[in-house]
DNA sequence: TCTGGGGTCCTAGGACCC
DNA sequence: TCTGGGGTCCTAGGACCC
């Protein structure tokens, strides 16, 4: 048996964790610039906002709800998201986080007949350790969990924690719930099962096995069978990522080289950096800037342009140098580009790489080099030394490049803070 | 006017091989 | 007019997740 714990609402129950008097309040958290809504309360979900809505659709019930908006604030999600990790870690053998607000426990130490009364008492411990409140679901498969939070989390009566162990709490609860609902099964999916007259998970579960496979495939299939309770969906944790993206849409489209350079230096580096904190080198990357889509009114152009090395590595500058080469001739004065990034994939442990007897670079020296920049940077702070190409080319527009207007403090990850804290 | 960011897996089809 | 067959590898794009 696995149990599911699924934080409820996280974002904004973090932003709740520092304001308590917004407790019972209307909140919803934006995602950069301020653009969409990305977590809501439950009141305002009652309110009928869907997720991912923008900003700018919505403002008349903002205002009329007095709903709080706040810009996204990931340094706070990610520490609250550690602390509750850490407990749950702390109640198992087995942990899998499978994302910033969710993790999966194994039960195999505690008795099938303890194994609610144990996850409802997490629940509890969470909530008082962290603030943060969790629901969680407990079942033989990974999707019959998802299945089982959703109720533990509408229906108070089951205590933060449901359970299904039986078949026949699993065909009740798969009666009552929607198929697209089910973790795996997303629109396109949902739309080809509506066709058929197939809404509920049951009557999906109900479907033949080879009915599925051949409409559904891999994937269809995997789910079906976890629904039926058998256990077939690894999320174990990649030790290392396989690609590293960095990307922004800009508040204000850009319209010259100079700080498009800038942006795309800042965001080579970040991925830079967590290419060498995880001891990777990448063989490939990727880079890319394009019009909104949303602006028809406008020309459009879009620009990817990839680079494979024949040497991987990890060197801001090494990377910054092909990936502006490359870039560069395709950039074109006056386009309003709203949107760009960097993708750094084909990664391979350091160590791996065989010595290249056409090399042209010092990498002993490189690899001194970049070191000693991340050692200052640890010690002093991101911004201590920085590559040419990444400083800002004026205050003025570098200020206009994003908008962030309803941040709330780095509570757990500044110092000298002064905190009210929710008990 | 304003519309997020970072991932994974699977599959079909092209390139290439003998 | 007729124009092999079978296999692997790679990649782009689709679908999905939070």
């Amino acid at each position: 048996m696995y149990a599911l714990a699924d934080c409820n609402n996280f974002f904004v129950s973090c932003e709740r964790v520092f304001r308590p008097d917004l407790w019972d309040k209307p909140v919803l958290v934006l995602s950069g610039n301020d653009g969409c809504v990305i977590s809501r309360s439950n009141e305002v979900k009652a309110l009928g906002i869907k997720m991912g809505v923008p900003l700018y659709q919505i403002r008349d019930l903002v205002e009329k709800h007095h709903i709080a908006c706040f810009s996204s604030n990931f340094s706070l999600y990610g520490d609250l998201s550690a602390r509750v990790m850490s407990l749950l870690r702390n109640h198992t053998t087995r942990f899998e986080q499978y994302s910033i607000d969710e993790g999966f426990i194994t039960l195999d130490h505690v008795s099938p007949a303890e194994r609610k009364t144990y996850c409802e008492n997490l629940v509890r411990e969470i909530y008082q350790g962290t603030g943060i409140p969790v629901s969680m679901g407990i079942a033989p498969s990974k999707t019959l969990c998802k299945v089982a939070s959703k109720y533990a989390k509408k229906f108070p009566g089951y205590n933060g924690a449901c359970m299904i162990d039986t078949d026949e709490k699993r065909l009740k609860a798969l009666a009552k719930f929607e198929i697209g609902d089910v973790w795996g099964v997303g629109r396109q999916t949902a739309a080809k099962l509506a066709a058929l007259g197939i809404s509920t998970a049951l009557q999906f579960a109900e479907m033949s096995e080879s009915l599925v496979q051949s409409l559904l495939h891999k994937p269809g299939l995997l789910t079906w069978r976890e629904l039926h309770g058998i256990d077939c969906i690894d999320t174990s944790e990649l030790v290392s990522k396989q690609s590293i993206t960095t990307s922004r849409t800009f508040a204000n489209p850009i319209t010259t080289l100079p700080l498009m350079e800038q942006q795309l230096a800042n965001f080579c580096d970040t991925c830079a950096r967590k290419l060498r904190m995880q001891k990777s080198l990448c063989a490939q990357l990727i880079v890319f800037a394009h019009t909104s889509r949303f602006r028809t009114d406008i020309e459009q152009c879009q620009i990817v342009q990839t680079v494979n090395l024949s040497i991987p590595t990890s060197d801001t500058r090494e990377l910054l140098s092909y990936m502006l080469n490359a870039f560069r001739p395709y950039f074109r004065e006056g386009v309003q580009f709203k949107k760009a990034g960097v993708i750094f994939s084909r990664i391979v442990p350091e160590g791996s790489v065989v010595a290249d007897l056409f090399d042209e670079r010092d990498r002993t020296r490189d690899t001194a080099l970049q070191r000693t920049i991340d050692k200052i940077r640890d010690k002093s702070g991101r911004n201590a030394i920085l590559l040419a190409t990444q400083l800002p080319t004026s205050k003025e527009q570098a200020a206009q490049v994003y908008k962030s207007e309803h941040q709330s403090p780095r509570y757990t990850t500044e110092l000298s803070q002064v905190l009210t804290i929710r008990i």
